[in-house]
DNA sequence: AATGAATGAGTCTTCATTCAT
DNA sequence: AATGAATGAAGACTCATTCAT
């Protein structure tokens, strides 16, 4: 299936990974047909089969644009002089945008990866990802003492990164109604108390 | 459905929903035919509509008993001279619990309310029940002066409820390799940091 | 597939078998379709899956029904006074027979089994049985001394089952244009005389 | 098809027919597919067409060569001098080096000539020039005096050709366990034996 | 109530064949 | 001539649901 496409059999695969991108969003999963895809790009049935081998195969090429897109948006590291609260508060944001701007699709991701094996080591592996990056900060803050030493980084990681994304997931998935800049700052505020981070200045002058 | 059943067929029916539970269980919503279930129960597959309409509406009867025997489960309250941190442990304990005795049903609900609408709301529900609970403690605390009085009590509530149910999730569905007294104890220091409360005592003396 | 079927089902299984017979008879194996068989039953479709897996396991069936009534029609033995000459064209008169009674059935046979290895093992097993016996007969007659000695009985038997066999195919099923009497006459004589036994009298008198 | 080609043009023709060939001996006729030839041509899936119209037609193109090649291994004839039983073992010989050579592609046809009628013609083809030579022997020396009288000259040529033809079918295309020179000894013995004519020398002196 | 056979709509998948480049 | 993508008809197969007993 990785074969040597000509222009117009590559501009015919990104078709269909679009259209199954657009299909998948609306129907899910579950409830879309090969059909559904081949009909929303204009192409024949058949031709779903010189691309592809399943339903799976194409919807792993539209979640890994996912990721490189979500990536990519979370790239984007603090200098050297940013202080814990605002890496933190910084991460969050970051993370409340990529999941906004995709949180159709990761919903997918998530829905897709409690019935296939195969997808659930690819949200792990994401999740992963994400809990070792704030897993090593944990570490280093609990070195320099701002950080609560009997918290168990790994736990704490996981534990952090569960209240973030399935916040999300709650908010942008599923419909819940609430407000980005006071989730971003309740978000990174717990999450700075809750390693137990000296208070913060309030954000209530006086 | 269901209505004025005779003693044998209440029998019949109870199999069934058993068989449901059962299958469910092992396979899943989606891989779960019909047919496995009357399989399951040992009756013929037509007996199977006698009762029920659906594949959906005997999983609302599976899930219905789950929710019954959670809700037993996380009703033994804590009398009323513990602090808010004892209370706060035995809650996360209790949640821990009950999650740990159904791990795979919870799961299997998380699974088919992503897929299904009308369970959608089942969980959600769950969720709203347990957030609401903690969302008046918060209020409260804030009141007394001791939890972080900027945090806004439905957020902070979700944020938690998000923390503890997917760390549960990630722990006890997906494999997790977590010790269950450190899972507790974490989390519920996490929770207590997180609103702001005054430092614990060090759980080592010294 | 083997499992225990009610009267109703026991019947709709055999007019599959019998509509099979006669699908494929009419249209050979590689262009009989699933459907033709169920249209042929007059049943649905899906019917078909109710009592087999696949056409290969339906068309067992055919043949194993084939293979009984041949094996009948084989198993008529004359008594112990019958000359060699004689046991050899009864023997020869009722592989005739009975090729001619399933001459069908049996060059399907043939075409499938070149074709699927799972039926060159029953179309073998059918020829060792013949082959055997016969070459059971040539050791028999070479030790009373009214065969040729230098024949290796084994081959010879294979050789005269060719014969005998392949002239019925070319005859019955490849519509070659010969008469039954004077086949069975010839083919009898030349089995005989291949096996160098004593001239047998004239059949034309003077 | 296949008129006025360049040498180019002609090149590639020559290129499928022998990818046919290899591709229906590994494959089979059915499940060879026009793609796989065209792969194991190297060239274009569209090319097919240029040349051929079908499977059909360029299995008849591989077949024809088959034949060319098997007619020239068969026609090597015997000097005037020849005894007759020489004649038999010589064609005996011929036949089995033809088949052996040729095993694979002969026993395609076998298969493929049960399921095309327009190959069964083929096939008939091949075996009415087999037997006519022989029948014409069979009369000649029926004339001389040295063959049964009795036996039907046209029954009898096509009761050899079935042993000896399908004999080898069963050697070399089934996978029977045989010994070539003891094959053709035998065969040709039982050949000349079947005829009537007069018993052999014995091959053991003394 | 219980049974299990019957049904057929809905999908998937293959592959010969056509067609634009 | 050559290429390989595009097409869609044809068939296989599943399984929820109905129905006769």
């Amino acid at each position: 299936m990785g074969r040597n496409l000509t222009a117009r059999g590559e501009r015919t695969r990104q078709r269909l990974i679009d259209a199954a991108g657009v299909v998948f969003a609306r129907q899910g999963f579950i409830d879309t047909k090969i059909t559904d895809i081949t009909a929303e790009a204009g192409s024949a049935n058949g031709s779903f089969y010189t691309y592809f081998e399943s339903k799976e195969e194409i919807f792993g090429e539209v979640i890994s644009r996912v990721n490189d897109q979500m990536r990519e948006t979370l790239d984007h590291r603090l200098g050297p002089d940013a202080s814990p609260r605002e890496r933190i508060e910084h991460a969050t944001r970051q993370y409340v945008d990529a999941y906004k701007s995709q949180a159709m699709m990761v919903a997918l991701l998530e829905q897709v990866s409690s019935i296939i094996p195969e997808f659930r080591e690819v949200r792990l592996e994401t999740r992963r990802k994400f809990t070792a990056r704030s897993e090593r900060s944990i570490r280093r803050w609990q070195a320099e003492g701002i950080v609560d030493p009997e918290l168990p980084p790994r736990y704490a990681a996981a534990a952090l990164a569960s209240m973030v994304s399935n916040f999300c997931y709650m908010w942008l998935a599923m419909d819940g109604d609430y407000e980005e800049d006071l989730v971003i700052s309740t978000l990174s505020r717990m999450w700075a108390n809750a390693l137990g981070m000296a208070p913060a200045e309030s954000t209530h002058p006086g």
